[in-house]
DNA sequence: ACCTGAACACCGTTCAAGT
DNA sequence: ACCTGAACACCGTTCAAGT
């Protein structure tokens, strides 16, 4: 069972191993080491430090990211499909997408998908900065749900003991909002439901809802 | 300037300051007890231990988050007015907030927002299932911007250097939109556009892009 | 070029001991 | 009831030393 000497990629994916499935936090320099079979300070010699480890990792992450293929008829579905594919490419890697996002570097993980939304969104017919803005607007979006979904299923118990929360008032007018809001979210139902409404509105005209407001 | 005798409410004090300012990962239980001034051994009599004292600060942040009043003339003004209020009060304390959501307390922390949203949502005649989809779908935005930029600032600086990723095709066609792409964003006004953008959808009658999709 | 153990500074936490 | 220092197991990292 003795391996061929210790290679830079055995150490990266080792790495990538362990903050795939446990998060960043549990990546110890030891453990790595222990479950590699080498002296801690080997590690060392091939990766430099944790820090520029953890750097590997996210470059990797980002490499892997590659363009995505529209799909559908209008440029609303098209820009969909880019967000849900998107969506499903970054919830298998929560952790290291994570990562990417800390290092400042989810402008360029998102550039080949960010060139296919411009496209379409040009095919909608807007331009300049509004362009831009819908174009962020649906990577915020993306990362956003990614962000929170990450969290959500660090977290085992959701603390609203089902109900408890929802019996009182809004139980007797509508009980089955008190009953939808008691339950868990369904996040693939729910990211759904949002990115469409989000590029409808966004595809549209003008603003309407603008007027000065107090807050 | 000998103080009198330390209180379990001057370690969460102190500990909720550091957090604030610089993450959680700050907080050292030997930081802090050099802050106060006392043994390390101290801090574990009033609070037990580092991850109980993280507990109390994120159930101090769950109490602080109180109800929001409405603001606007017609449901989706002010359903875009508590998601404004509620952005703006997460992204003064990002960490504590990510530290709740961890935690799995979000729904508990929005409590009160989400009867003011279930209050409007229903006023814009919508019921059932569908009405807790929307306010759902409002929460997730909210919390979703604030992760997303939380680690936004912890990134001092965005990678793809200015302009150099949008300088070859696209500048020509549309160089607003490469000049706005290669800005950084700003926060504040895509937050705006995203979530007007998504209430007056979500509010709107039924689904409109529903086909078969092949994603 | 690659690997090693010893050593250092820093963690969180426990515990017996003080007042 | 409150505070203390010593001690333990665990970190990341450096370095001189091996092959």
């Amino acid at each position: 069972m003795t391996r061929t000497a210790l290679t830079r990629d055995d150490v990266l994916d080792a790495a990538a191993a362990l903050v795939r499935q446990l998060g960043p936090q549990a990546l110890t320099m030891r453990k790595l080491a222990a479950e590699l079979g080498t002296a801690v300070t080997s590690i060392y010699w091939h990766v430099g430090n944790r820090e520029s480890l953890l750097d590997a990792l996210v470059e990797r992450t980002v490499h892997e990211m590659g363009a995505i293929r529209p799909a559908g008829r209008t440029p609303a579905q098209r820009i969909v499909s880019v967000a849900r594919r998107l969506h499903r490419e970054l919830r298998e890697r929560p952790h290291l997408i994570a990562m990417v996002h800390e290092r400042g570097l989810t402008d360029r993980m998102f550039l080949p998908a960010q060139q296919a939304l411009v496209h379409e969104v040009h095919a909608a017919g807007l331009r300049g900065a509004r362009a831009a803005e819908v174009v962020r607007s649906v990577q915020y979006q993306v990362v956003g749900f990614v962000l929170v979904e990450r969290n959500r299923d660090r977290a085992p118990v959701q603390s609203p003991a089902r109900g408890e929360l929802w019996d009182s008032r809004t139980a007797e007018h509508d009980p089955a909002l008190a009953r939808a809001l008691s339950r868990p979210a369904d996040p693939e139902k729910l990211f759904e439901t949002s990115v469409r409404a989000l590029v409808s509105a966004l595809l549209e005209p003008p603003a309407r809802t603008r007027e000065a407001d107090p807050n």
